[in-house]
This record gives structure tokens, C-alpha cells and sequence, in this order.
DNA sequence: CGGCGCTCTTTGATCGATCAAAGGCGGCGT
DNA sequence: ACGCCGCCTTTGATCGATCAAAGAGCGCCG
């Protein structure tokens, strides 16, 4: 316990001399406690909580060729508002990862390109033996990538464009489209009637996930025509005000309008902006700017996630086909009352 | 370069056979090139480029006690909005890294006794070298411990309570005050008068610093009596709906203000939402939450604060007293057209 | 009583790199 | 010619753990 700076730090064999055995047996009771019979187990236990005795992490990785480690990108910060979610992901990953005996290395990349380069450094030096990916696109070269080196790794978003059920990508989702339609129906039950989707351009798998789910809330329910639901679906990227632009055209035109799901926060900032904060909005992905300014959003489970990335990451990837190569959870819509209102000055 | 899956990877063995010289003279060539006849460099470098070799991490840092990363704490999400700063400079401290042979792990620690624990435990498992700590507080148990046990860390924030010149513990910061002694001579240059100031109570030292900012830049203009400046003082805790309360309050009171700085982002949402936006307000960290809304704020310059803190790693901690064991940087002041309104409801 | 199987523990080798020190060799002074 | 010095390269040992296989102790059976 009295460790002065400088004194060497027990290992396997002074645990040994204490204990009565040999470096190997306290080895045993480390990785393999069944084996060690239980007196000599309980002794070798004493002599390594007297000691303060901890593995060496290095030299375990050296010898057993695996270091236990993630490798996770630390995405360069987008608009600010959306990297949130990852944000708060990355914190559930590094909480829950403790539990699975893993540790998380970060890295940056300056796009999908270098960070491969990345991926092929890490491999190279052994520095970590699993990646976790986020914010997958469509036919991500990564994935392609990682699958083709018989990497491990696990996905946080669905490898769209690829076959979602190939064992060998293996990728943990929320279900945007349940998510939107939830917020959808919300706002119907509210009272809204023409309720609107603003969203991403097409490219975005996730994007078209969260438009279908609010496609599906309003055929649901049957409340409009399918023509007025075209006049409703609108599309801009991810910017205020881009979607304030966008909302106020609409409002020009005279289509009615008393609910907006979008598929972001921001999104939802430019729409509340341009309504004057007059008509109810969702917004996506529960950032703190929703939480600040009261405004409803759908909430990513980012916990859950966490959780099922590592249990699949634990699941051997070359076995016979395991049980499940992939999770979709659910998110929640967390509902605000609005209590601020926005308006362009 | 070709390298299938299941191939062993290459070592310095390897590349000793090709370039025919020892695995020693290859060590040699990457740690200490210049001691090695460039004509036998060449060889040992075209060998290690052929195979496309790299050494193993895990190997290198048995053997040389060093593990080359740095552990840092991904702080808890707090209220949300503040988290943003962290977040920034946790992405530069990445980028960075690299380039200084350094990696990064996280950890997690529910609160600060926690995480002294996990120090520990990292130290323990020689996973880490050395700790960026961030957020300190006034005597940071932490900070004590740490340099107690002769570890190598920087802090990002000073070590309130402690001697600030002390080698011992190296720190880099922002200037907070001149931060918000800017902020505050901008709103005068733009016309105002009365410029209140928003901050926390007195136990943070980052407040009180800001807070003699603004001090400073007022008693500098002497546009108030002392008296009248005591009145603009205002402290909450970092919350939206108590900042908004306390305006309000003030303005109830009849009090004359015409500008207000604020020590948080969240606190000048607090303040613009209790003076209808039609009061300047400047708020601190440039948080999304401040782009979103048009908001004025105080930059960090993250970058160069991760850069610092690099640096002051690579300098040895037990040497001769090092030429600067801290740096204060200088932040700027982001001014913005407010382009948002924001009222209660 | 020898032999066999079983459970548990020990021994020798190894992972891939670097440290410390020894070795080879040409030049130069005496 | 001899020896010494510097420069560069090689050799042997080591970091701390785990793997693979051998060894010890014991009970049970023929």
C-alpha cells in the first residue's frame, strides 16, 4: 500500500513469494479462477490486495496479442449542435466500457479516407484491437474497409447500403423512424392536424428513416391526402437558417401548417424561428440547446447504446453465426412546453 | 504490404533480415537516427517502408516503462451547455496528441475522490504516464494528490488555493478577466453605459476572475460611481431560469442597466430571455448554443490551450526548475448581431 | 503393490521491443 | 608497427505477463 514514487511495482512474482507459489498459479486466479483450488486461491487474493499488486497492462497485451482496447474517432465538430449525441455516447461508451474490461483511445481523422489511415496505424501497432464507428453514410468506405481486413468492430448507425443482416457488420441503431412517428402522433394527439417534415436531402439513411416514420404517423392516422402530405415533406441540410428560409417559404405559400417534426435540433431552431415560435415543433436528438430553450425533441437512448455496442463487440466475430449481429432501440420523445419563444430580430 | 488477415505482422527481426543489419541498429533508426550511418539508415528505412512495418506499441512500452498516454476525464455532462468548452478541447488535446508521439484513453469518475481512484488504478496498470485534468476547483483534492505522489500532469484551469508558481504543478488557462474585461470595454465602445455583470458565487475562482474583468474594464471607463457598480453585481448559480430570475429582478428594482456580461452561456440565455433580447448581452465559452442564437461570447481558444498543455508535458517535471511551468491565454471576444429574439412565454 | 487418471501447481519458453555493454574496424599519433 | 580512440554495429539480458507442457500428490482399481 505505501507506495513511494520510484519503488518498483509488485508483480506476478513478488505476489508468488508472498503467497507460497508460483508466478503462474497467480496468473490462475487473475484469468482463470475456477482452476486454482480455493484455499490457494483466497491466499494468492490476500497477498495481491496487501501488495496492491495490478497486472501490468502492457506486458499482458504483449503476451496475449490483444490490448483491450477501442479505438473511437472523435469526430470533428460539426455545426456544434448535432455532435451532441455523440458526445454523449462517447461518455456512455467510456462509463460502461470499465465493466467490459476495456479501455477507449481516441484519434482524429480529417475524413472517411484518413481515417482509415488511422484504422490501418492502430491495427499496425496493436494499439487497439476494435473500433467503434459512428455517424455512418451511405456505402461508407470504412465499413468496406474494416469487413474486408477482418477487423473487429462494431457500428453506431446501420451500414446503409449494405446488406443490414450480413453477420459480418455488426451495428447498433435507434429506430428514428419509430421516433418520428412517435413525435408525429404526439403532435396529433395534441391537436395538430397538418403536421410537417422538415428533414435531410435523400443521400442520408437516416435522414429517410426519420421522413418514413413521420410518412407512416400521418397515413396512420388519415388525416390528410396524400397530395398534401407532399406539400408538407421539406428538405434542406443541416442549418438554423437554411430551415427557417425553408418554413417561411411555406408559410408564404399559405400551405397550413400546425405541427413540425424535424429531423434535427437545429432544423427545429430555424423552423421555430420562422413561426415565431407559434406552432409546435420536435426537434431530434434531445441536444442541450433543446433542453435551454424548452423545445421538444426525440431522445437517443445513448446508455442502451453503449451497452449493446460492447456485448456485441464481445461476441466472437468468426464463430458460427451469433445470435444477433445487430440492435435496433428505441428512442423516447422527451415533450417541452415551449416556454421560450424565438423570433428573427 | 500485402498483409492477409492472420499473417503474423512484421518486427524489428524482420526488417533486420532485409536490411542485413541487427534488430538493434533498426531500433537505433527510430529512436535515435542520427547515431546511425546514413547509408545503413537508408537501408533500415527502405526495409521498414517494404514491409510496411510498425512497432508494436505494447513491446516498446514493457520495455521503456512508458506507456506515451495521457489519461484524461471526460467529465460528466453537466447542466449541457457548458460541456461544450470541454468537449472542444478534448478534440484539439486529440488532434494534437499525435503529433507529440501521444495517445489518449478515457476514464470516467462519478465525482472527484473517484476519480483519484481511477488515477490509481491507471497508474497501477502503467496505462498512463501522465493526466490533463480539467475543470479544477479551489483546492482541488485532485491537484494534491497528483503532485503528492510526484505524477506528471497539467491542468487546464488554474490550481486555485494552491502557489500558482509552483513548478510542481503546471497549468495552463484562459485570462478570464481580460476575456471579460474586453467584453465589457466592447458594450461601452458600443454605446453602453451600465453594463451589469452575471457570474457565479465566490467559491470559483473562474468566476471571480471574470467578475474582476468586468471590475476592472468599468472602474477603467469610471462611467459609475463604485456605489452604482455594486448594484450590477450579480451571482447565481449556472442555471437558464435563476440568470432569468435575477434580471428580472433587478430590472423590477428600477435598476439602470444597459449591458450585461455574463460568465456562462447559460446564464446570458438566463439574461436575454428576462430583458426580452433588447439588452447587449455577452455571454462566455462560445458555446453552439451562442452560434445558434447569434448570441456575443467569449472564445477559448482551445487549441492553443491543448497545444500548452502538450507542451508543458514534454517538459520534464523533476528537472532544474523549467522555464514556464504555466501559460495564460489570451481568449477573444466573438461578436455576434443577436440576429434572435428570445422571450418567456 | 504398481499403474492410471484426476486435479492442481510448477517450469521453461515466448511475446517484441530497448538497455547496457561488448565487438569490429579504420585512422592517427608515436 | 603498435596501441588507442571514435564511430558504428552487434550481442546478451531484460521488461512482466501468459502459453504449453511437464510434474506432484492423491485416490482408486485390478
Amino acid at each position: 500500500m505505501a507506495d513511494r514514487v520510484g519503488t518498483r511495482l509488485p508483480t506476478v512474482v513478488d505476489v508468488a513469494a508472498v503467497a507460497k507459489v508460483s508466478r503462474q498459479t497467480v496468473s490462475n486466479v487473475l484469468n482463470s479462477p475456477e482452476i486454482v483450488a480455493p484455499e490457494t486461491r483466497q491466499r494468492v487474493e490476500h497477498a495481491i490486495a496487501m501488495l496492491g499488486y495490478r497486472p501490468h497492462a502492457s506486458a499482458r497485451r504483449l503476451r496475449t496479442r490483444k490490448s483491450s482496447t477501442l479505438g473511437v474517432r472523435l469526430d470533428p465538430v460539426q455545426n456544434g449542435i448535432s455532435g451532441a449525441v455523440l458526445d454523449r455516447f462517447l461518455h456512455a461508451l467510456t462509463e460502461q466500457a470499465d465493466a467490459f474490461g476495456l479501455r477507449i483511445t481516441l484519434f482524429t481523422a480529417a475524413d472517411q479516407r484518413d481515417e482509415v489511415r488511422q484504422f490501418q496505424r492502430l491495427m499496425d501497432g496493436a494499439d487497439v484491437d476494435a473500433f467503434v464507428l459512428t455517424s455512418t453514410t451511405l456505402n461508407d468506405p470504412r465499413i468496406d474497409w474494416l469487413a474486408d481486413k477482418g477487423a473487429d468492430f462494431v457500428t453506431f448507425g446501420r451500414p446503409w447500403g449494405r446488406d443490414l443482416d450480413d453477420p459480418a457488420c455488426r451495428w447498433v441503431d435507434v429506430d428514428g423512424r419509430a421516433g418520428a412517428a412517435e413525435a408525429t402522433r404526439g403532435l396529433l394527439e395534441r391537436g395538430a392536424r397538418a403536421v410537417a417534415f422538415l428533414g435531410w436531402p435523400l443521400v442520408s439513411g437516416t435522414g429517410n428513416e426519420r421522413r418514413a416514420g413521420w410518412r407512416e404517423a400521418m397515413t396512420g392516422a388519415g388525416v390528410l391526402a396524400p397530395r398534401d402530405l407532399a406539400a408538407l415533406d421539406l428538405v434542406t441540410e443541416d442549418s438554423v437558417p437554411l430551415a427557417t428560409e425553408v418554413v417561411q417559404r411555406l408559410l408564404r405559400d399559405g400551405v397550413e401548417v400546425d405541427g413540425i417534426v424535424c429531423a434535427s435540433d437545429s432544423l427545429a431552431l430555424g423552423a421555430l424561428m420562422a413561426t415565431d415560435s407559434r406552432i409546435p415543433v420536435v426537434g431530434f436528438d434531445d441536444t442541450p440547446v433543446a433542453d435551454a430553450i424548452g423545445l421538444s425533441s426525440v431522445r437517443q437512448p445513448v446508455e442502451t447504446i453503449a451497452g449493446a455496442v460492447l456485448r456485441l463487440l464481445r461476441t466472437p466475430t468468426v464463430d458460427g453465426a451469433p445470435a444477433s449481429a445487430h440492435e435496433l432501440v428505441q428512442p423516447t420523445v422527451v415533450w417541452r412546453d415551449g416556454r421560450t419563444r424565438l423570433s428573427p430580430v
